[in-house]
DNA sequence: CTCCAATGATTGCATTTTGCAAGCGATTGC
DNA sequence: GCAATCGCTTGCAAAATGCAATCATTGGAG
């Protein structure tokens, strides 16, 4: 073959290769749901305002499982049931959404009640986020990392 | 008509409001190339690693000029060449753009050299993010927001 | 003037991704 | 049993993307 050690990158650069994981309309808002909706299943996501379809869904989850931001365990209760946890990389995006919440709030026409939970987050000063983010790892990581 | 008031937007979330200017592989690519390269013309875009191709540039360059994140200038000199340049909207993109290049130096394999830009911008502390927004204000906005 | 390289795009076409609705096998609750 | 629910797949049309060729206009060199 021509080149057997082909990157799969299209660069080294910091901000394509985050693109190339998140760079979507679609991951992120699962992000969102699992950091601020408490949402752990595919029916969960499925029901957010925008609408995802479920192919899409399904391909972004294995996605970001790929990746490492997601893992996907079985409900020990309910075998039908897949729980999707976030990593520790996965709560690391937390900074990211947060920016993006504070610029769309500054120049989009954003739902005033959709608003609040970024409006109290900035209110809350530098250590909102990496309070929020301890809270994810609570609830993400059963204690270890 | 059903609708005569349908909303363009899939909803009102900022996250999602945010996606929907920026949430693909390309436009923040060619936001940090102006910010880092001081790129401003259709050619140099277009001479990125990622390798955009003509039509998705063409066609990204007028959604951000739409969005509100560049304008878009004829060259006094060069009535060939047109100049894009940052809003103070897109300026502020920059939080969210270093926020992305942290993540991805932190779990990517990012190039060393590529990633030297971002490492001084941290050892820099909170200050030189908006050092370097302050300065791409002076670069893109001549004097007035 | 004439030629030619360089400018910001546009076009045509094949491939890939997305959106949408229907359906699937397995499991649970009643 | 048996309907409802689980995560997920499939089929198919529409849209977005990738790629190469090409466009009209301009600037500069000879």
């Amino acid at each position: 073959m021509e080149n057997p050690e082909a990157s799969p990158h299209r660069s080294g650069c910091p901000i394509n290769l985050g693109l190339e994981v998140f760079g979507d309309k679609w991951s992120l808002l699962i992000v969102r749901d699992m950091m601020f909706s408490g949402k752990r299943h595919f029916r969960e996501f499925l029901a957010s305002d925008e609408g995802i379809s479920t192919n899409i869904l399904a391909d972004r989850l294995v996605k970001l499982v790929e990746a490492g931001v997601l893992t996907r365990a079985g409900d020990p209760a309910h075998k039908l049931k897949a729980i999707y946890s976030l990593t520790e990389m996965g709560i690391e995006l937390l900074p990211i959404v947060a920016e993006i919440s504070r610029w769309s709030r500054k120049y989009q026409p954003v739902d005033p009640q959709m608003a609040a939970t970024g409006e109290a987050r900035d209110r809350g000063g530098p250590g909102a986020v990496a309070a929020q983010m301890e809270a994810l790892r609570r609830i993400h990581l059963n204690g270890e990392i």
